[in-house]
DNA sequence: CTTCTTCTTTGCAACAGTTGCTGATCAGCA
DNA sequence: TGCTGATCAGCAACTGTTGCAAAGAAGAAG
């Protein structure tokens, strides 16, 4: 993820105004959490800027992502994630606190067999572990109820 | 997929009652595209049965989901799909048209590296191919306007 | 600094997918 | 055939997200 400073550049080059709502929630992307929601996002951006509206904060975290600046993940947790990180990546899902984190390893040899293809051209390749972290393995909470509140499904 | 008798065994095993609503979901799983969405079951059933309710479906296809007779997936297509296949596999996604295909090679290889793990206990990999199918490459379909409708995200 | 144009922000309605609720109805059993 | 708890239909409600129109602000020009 870029830094503020060049996010702010980056829209200008593109013609796009640089409005206080928007530096805001790069300083947040910056420095937040690894996969926030939107909801999260405008949690944090909040704090600072109490009259911003959800629907700014969508708007600019879609304008980011459509732009290459920011990746989007479904990972069946009930929100979408925003993914700061741009190099190819996977990861690993809690299924008890939804907490995501990244595994920077090179899975470039997981292919299709040509047998299995029938035509279908890979763009893309994306593995996610789900299991439990350290953290709710320590708790020892039980499924019933998440930390974070969410329905998800099993991807 | 166990058969339609099989599954209804199965419920009357479990104390829950047989009605022609469960038998006609279990015949329309049985013969199915290979990843129908509630909906799609919800359409198919709806042919010999046009008084079903929707919520029916939901509710059928979720307690074959937590008996363990039926995967789900959330693909970010847009809506939990349902997948009669229960052996471990992955997926090819076809970004154009949406449509979902099971690829049946075992990567049990695929680990994250100790290293990586900060005591995250892996349960589950599951690997997501995204591409496009070979009926897309043929009709040279561009991205806007997906054949399907979903409004999907990157996963 | 004022004006003008254009892009942005807002707030709310609408949307899709899914679940909760409730009275009416039915399957399974005696 | 009649009981009774399980199930169903239908609709309201809910979550996450987007469309829309009006009001507001950024940036360029004068």
């Amino acid at each position: 993820m870029k830094s503020p400073a060049e996010l702010t550049e980056l829209f200008r080059a593109q013609g796009l105004k640089i409005t206080p709502q928007r530096v805001s929630i790069f300083r947040a992307l910056h420095g937040s959490a690894e996969h926030p929601s939107a909801e999260a996002v405008y949690e944090q951006v909040r704090v600072e800027m109490p009259s911003i509206s959800l629907r700014t904060v969508y708007q600019t975290l879609n304008d980011l992502a459509s732009m290459g600046e920011l990746g989007q993940l479904d990972l069946g947790t009930g929100a979408a994630r925003f993914d700061p990180t741009l190099d190819p990546h996977h990861h690993l899902v809690c299924e008890r606190c939804g907490r995501v984190s990244d595994v920077h390893t090179d899975f470039t040899d997981v292919r299709v067999p040509q047998g299995e293809l029938h035509g279908f051209r890979v763009a893309t390749t994306q593995i996610v572990f789900r299991g439990v972290c350290a953290d709710c393995q320590r708790e020892g909470r039980d499924d019933a109820g998440r930390a974070d509140g969410t329905r998800g499904r099993t991807n």
